[in-house]
DNA sequence: TTGTATGCGTTATCAC
DNA sequence: GTGATAACGCATACAA
């Protein structure tokens, strides 16, 4: 059993005493090659069992039809489903992911960058990890006229295409609906505060209690509360307080808000009585604990798709050289109200 | 500002009065050059920010460096958890990973694996998808040499190297765990039994209350109830027979156990005490409801690792032509036992 | 240790 | 409408 090598163009034409030039043109369908012997060819190749070298093909072309995508985890609800929405979305174009996780390290962010500029993709798709402070190698992909595009976690810096949610305003609008809720002493976890997307929630919960005449009380903002071991440090040490807050927005993510909650149920609050509980990201479990969790909805695999659409819009108007308009492009998140602070109506 | 051409060898060799050959062994650090020539060729490379061009490169080579995914569903905990384990460890080995799901779509899957083939991929990793019975594309890739992995759901018929969970194994511990609860009357939630998968769990059920002596009851089997709904359809049914089971293994997922856990509470019944619930796939959400959920893990994580282990240890051996031997490699998932079925002890 | 020549499989630009 | 030829950027067999 030898290796056999692949059949190529140059198999196909000699079968039909042809040359690979109409062989070529008939397999992308030109115009220029009578409709008999295309369909011919069209036939051998398929009887051949030719694949194409798409290799050689970008190559030749100077590009991939490939889209780079650098994620900090891709086994993440929220960045596995804006993967999923970029399939989709890239796949009915005929484009290709290559996708690459950083893994919250730097170091291997720049690594996947670099891996992605080499294989010529035409676009690439990054969502920062929280780790680092230097972003040449994003700079760089600039510099080498390849579109970029930021996703969610963005440097605000770099100019760029950036496709993030409204956290400030989801943030208030959650901080406003816990309010309206009666609570007034409301405790933040947030996240830290180097990255945008943590400042802006924090930005949006100062906001909402400006707006509702409510003091801004520091002891009652706990910092970097990220995971639910963190959030139910953080927890207990807010409701050992002598005045204990009567709610708590976890503005980091949903599963401190379940630190939260076991926290709380362990010290014998009542969720949403005596605590009322707002998380981040609507994971899965927040519509099963008991009780429910409210949290806001990021529409992640939306963001996927239009961080494609944007991308094709941008390739259908400017031709080969995909310039894209830096600028920002906000989806507005859905505050999901759920038992953990459902106290009226 | 023009496009500007990306610099290559042949520029980085004009610079230094050297040819492209020398460049290029250079950067891919040969013994066959000067160290001081290499170190000057590296340090101008790094000067004009040369970017090596992969796909001439693997062109050339004839070798991509790169492992196909086609996985049903890239936002499912299961397969994302097999992708970020396959990405660690390719990673680590300087491979990529180019990554399509069939979304449960036969003809899809098609089109991703003609897409990988034609990439020149030097492995595909599939997980197929429900529907469909004509695995000729699969076999496609055989015929072309190309190394293929099947992973957890798997083509029996096809000679491949496939890596699984020993499903059988693992519902039948669970099964004896019930049984060793004192559960007597255990339903099955069963999926769709042309999947292998799934026959494979209902043979571990049947064979585990065979060997406690315990009857098969045809009435408390359920087919293919796979998601949250369908388990909560599919229990209510079992639960208003005359004689209801005490137990149910939700045999397709944590999901429909959780339907069967809501159905349970909602008609009064008490778990584990009055009704015992196992599910299967290890979700996140399974430790936090009340009660917690006995389940399965498959660690999938390491199912990707080991994918990527067994790839590259073959290809070690052979060298160029990876011909990977087919076999089954089972990895053994482990019963978590959790507060859904603790009666005793 | 370095240079020369060639080809990987395609597509684009000429000719005819 | 078809054929000949060059080029995409790199790696390698061979020569020097």
């Amino acid at each position: 059993m030898t290796p056999k090598k692949r059949v190529t163009i140059y198999d196909i034409a000699k079968r039909l005493n042809l040359t690979a030039s109409s062989v070529s043109r008939a397999l992308n369908n030109s115009i220029h090659v009578k409709e008999e012997t295309k369909a011919l060819i069209v036939k051998t190749a398929a009887e051949m069992n030719y694949k194409p070298n798409t290799l050689a093909s970008n190559l030749r072309k100077g590009k991939s039809q490939t889209i780079g995508v650098v994620m900090p985890r891709i086994n993440q609800n929220f960045f596995a489903n804006v993967i999923a929405g970029l399939e989709e979305a890239t796949y009915k174009r005929g484009y290709n992911l290559v996708i690459c996780q950083s893994n919250e390290s730097h170091q291997k962010e720049i690594q996947c960058v670099n891996t992605l500029i080499n294989q010529h993709v035409d676009c690439i798709v990054i969502s920062v990890c929280v780790e680092g402070d230097d972003y040449s190698h994003l700079q760089n992909v600039i510099d080498q006229h390849i579109p970029l595009i930021q996703v969610d976690r963005v440097v605000d810096s770099l100019d760029t295409l950036k496709v993030i949610n409204d956290n400030e305003q989801a943030s208030y609008d959650a901080v406003a609906h816990m309010i309206q809720q009666g609570y007034k002493r409301i405790g933040l976890l947030q996240g830290p505060q180097n990255m945008a997307i943590y400042r802006q929630r924090t930005a949006g919960y100062i906001n909402a209690l400006k707006d509702a005449g409510l003091p801004f009380i520091d002891e009652l903002v706990v910092a970097s509360a990220l995971t639910r071991e963190l959030g139910a440090i953080s927890s207990r040490q807010l409701l050992n307080l002598p005045q204990p807050p009567d709610a708590i927005f976890a503005s980091t993510s949903d599963f401190s808000a379940l630190g939260v909650l076991e926290v709380a149920t362990a010290m014998g609050f009542k969720v949403p009585d005596d605590l009322g509980i707002c998380g981040y990201a609507n994971e899965d479990f927040t519509e099963i604990t008991s009780p429910s969790i409210t949290t806001i909805d990021q529409f992640s695999y939306e963001m996927g798709k239009t961080v494609a659409d944007l991308f094709f819009r941008e390739m259908d108007n400017k031709g080969k050289e995909a310039v894209i308009a830096p600028r920002v492009i906000s989806v507005r998140p859905k505050l999901i109200v759920r038992s953990s602070t459902r106290r009226v109506g």
